[in-house]
DNA sequence: CAAATTATATTGACACCGTCAACATATTGC
DNA sequence: GCAATATGTTGACGGTGTCAATATAATTTG
């Protein structure tokens, strides 16, 4: 309870100060650490260390929270994903440069499975809500570019390639996260890791010994 | 609702009868209606006129009734999916037979997107049910079959083969039922159906005049 | 500076959920 | 007919989201 210096020292205050952030921090950690099933209002309020209502002023309901989440997710995401080539527009293949995109794109999946579920699975999302809306729609707008279809209008064959580019990589990423691929890796007569099946499926002949596996 | 003959008459009898296929019965029916979010134990319960906890003697816990149901999914996935050529194996074209696999997958999707949710999200399933572990086994048997790779063990370009047309056609099915494949259909110059864009994806230049949606 | 107002957090309640134990009833085997 | 078993019901527990009422802090206002 030694309160100084500063506006509050949070620890006991009965006002937490910025709460907001607090609670998203505290989401973050209990999805990393229990799941996405255990996302709950009151698991995020009580790692807080706040009552069970609180995330009611600031987030509405358990949507709100999800989707606010969900919005940092596609932050982070964006900024994975943006091909550091995009920025200064160095690009030495645009081939290479998708490949590699799609790849980061399922790094993504591998290294934040419940937060990639979350971002992904329409449930309990709000994609009318600003900061959800902004961070996704930035994102999608990121995957068009990537394609090459930097315009905002696509034509059919643009609108092809996108929609392939994207399906193969999502659905690599889902089965990947669901363990559905497993059933594949396991028939195999030398079984490989999942992100070498990956670089075989996505690079066509890009290397041979695609054995290095650096999560 | 007016049984006779049978060996009991339900409507007011304490035993049920079959009650697990009954059960089935009303947590398809609510999965359809109210969506993957509502099919719970109780609800389902409510809806075949038993009591709260009845579904525990046939399924022990909510992870049984849904592997179960999940069981019935595979099947009926299995009979839509199975080609027709492949019983009798009379393919024209094997190309145009894998299309026609991938096309169907996606309709599956489509016509049951929550029972497709069920049957391909981890959570909530048990893999080592019997029921569910034959039904999804074969599925995945006929998918690698599908491709061609009809031998229990693949090699490298099989498994390769198989993981890219599964991940498309999945990833496909994924963005098309949690609305994200709209971003694209509502960018391009000419909106076409989703059905459509899945053959031009899969078809290259299969048909040009790809208009029909028979649902 | 004190009072009024607003913003924020707590408490308690409600209905729903899955799960379990205790009980009631039907079916089956002897 | 009676015991044993299978099946369904009832009631309880702790968990959940959500809401209304309350309490407290922060801010504005006079």
């Amino acid at each position: 309870m030694n309160t100084r210096s500063q506006p509050i020292d949070r620890e006991k205050s009965y006002h937490h100060g910025a709460l907001k952030g607090a609670l998203l921090d505290a989401a973050e950690i209990v999805l990393r650490r229990d799941g996405l099933e255990k996302l709950t209002l009151r698991a995020t309020a009580r790692e807080a260390g706040v009552s069970h209502a609180a995330p009611k002023n600031h987030f509405d309901n358990l949507t709100g929270l999800l989707s606010d989440l969900a919005a940092r997710g596609f932050e982070r995401f964006n900024a994975e994903i943006a091909s550091p080539g995009e920025a200064g527009d160095t690009q030495i293949d645009p081939k290479q440069g998708l490949r590699e995109q799609g790849r980061r794109y399922v790094v993504f999946a591998k290294n934040n499975p419940d937060l990639f579920q979350l971002m992904f699975r329409n449930t309990r999302l709000d994609y009318t809500r600003s900061a959800l809306k902004t961070a996704s729609e930035a994102a999608f707008a990121g995957l068009t570019h990537g394609t090459g279809s930097a315009s905002n209008k696509l034509d059919r064959e643009g609108a092809v390639g996108v929609a392939f580019a994207w399906s193969l990589v999502h659905g690599y990423a889902m089965l990947m996260i669901d363990g559905q691929l497993n059933t594949i890796t396991k028939r195999m007569i030398d079984e490989i890791d999942d992100m070498a099946l990956l670089d075989a499926l996505l690079g066509g002949a890009s290397d041979q010994n695609t054995k290095k596996g650096p999560d």
